[in-house]
DNA sequence: TGTACATCAGTGAACGCGCGTTCACTGATGTAC
DNA sequence: TGTACATCAGTGAACGCGCGTTCACTGATGTAC
């Protein structure tokens, strides 16, 4: 039984799930419109019902690539089982944040070149989750609970982001003569935030 | 008087050259085997007789500016005059090449771009100057000094590389929200540096 | 020192491909009466 | 409830462009004798 290729029903959104799929393999380069419409068995001018042009297409996708690594930096934060100290625990989640981010780049980098490649369009909108967001809930939480001292907090989010998506972007293109182990690198800098922002650390 | 065309007799530098200047106003995309021999007002195909492809044309055009970085980086530690304190003036020259990097990037954005896109081709040689020797001898110096605690040096450059490598891109992408001073991103995130390696700062 | 000739560095036309995009169209869907 | 019709979401062929690359060629250069 062939089905009817009429009236996908969600062609927008299956277009966009298959511009991840086909970013997260190939990069954002890879991003064609007669690859995407024949991902989802449809002519190539049926896209254009659902998008002004491939660089419209393209800036939706490298937002929700942006927006699956905000999600996974939340995700290995609610991970880290709180404790009767919150300070400790606050430490623990911005901590579980960097490494998440940069475990994403390793995992996906392709998909993570996707997510902050220059933008050819504007984003119809705001990221959501964002991972400003969630980077600046994690460091005012430690300031709430007494761990990072007030002065250092304007910035903080620099440091932090600065450390975490460098190194990603480091990894993810093997720029390191001396192949170092990710997680050594990942110690290393994780720990240089922390001492960065004068937070405890084990 | 029209200068014949013929023997240019060092196309292959007045093409990597044009190409370092294209790539810096209009990023590495735009580097293309017309418009390089435009530039130098020869035949495409001539590009040919001096590269085997645009690929491995590209990989020496982001060799040079990765070459172009470390100068820059070396020239800014050379400016810091030395003083009585040894150790004072390797944390200087130290501060003042991770400024320079970032200095660099926010100079000429797309050609930070080209120096580290994802190459089509291998390079021809490695880098010389390397920005990671100039980053690691820096360390070295710190170490002799006495400023750099040695158990600290391992994961020194990664520390130190993520967070300005981090600045950059960050800067050059401008992937923040609220469009921060660069100074003061530079300010504190070489002040984090310094914090997380246990160095003096002013 | 002058000349034949191999070699080298160019020319310019053309090929072929793949891309984004357009256009006239057609079948399906949902709604008004 | 059934039917006419506007609207919507697709089709598929084609356009046009710009790209990297190739090929047969030609003029310049340098060297052997």
């Amino acid at each position: 039984m062939t089905t009817p290729r009429y009236h996908h029903g969600n062609l927008r959104s299956a277009l966009l799930e298959a511009g991840l799929r086909i970013a997260a393999e190939a990069g954002p380069a890879a991003l064609q419109v007669r690859d995407l419409a024949k991902a989802e068995q449809v002519s190539a001018s049926a896209v254009y019902r659902h998008f002004p042009d491939l660089a419209h297409l393209s800036a939706e996708v490298a937002r929700l690539a942006r927006q699956q690594l905000a999600q996974a930096m939340l995700d290995a934060a609610e991970a880290e089982s709180p404790g009767p100290d919150a300070g400790w625990h606050a430490i623990r989640r911005f901590d579980a944040i960097g490494r998440a981010y940069v475990a994403f780049a390793v995992r996906s980098p392709r998909l993570f070149d996707t997510a902050f490649q220059t933008p050819e369009a504007p984003p119809s909108c705001d990221d959501a989750p964002s991972a400003w967001t969630v980077l600046t809930d994690a460091l005012d939480a430690l300031v709430t609970t007494g761990e990072l001292a007030p002065d250092l907090r304007p910035g903080a989010p620099m440091v932090a982001w600065a450390a975490v998506h460098g190194l990603a972007s480091i990894l993810v293109r093997q720029m390191v003569p001396e192949p170092a182990e990710e997680r050594a690198a990942m110690d290393a800098v994780m720990r240089g935030v922390k001492r960065a922002l004068g937070l405890r650390h084990a």
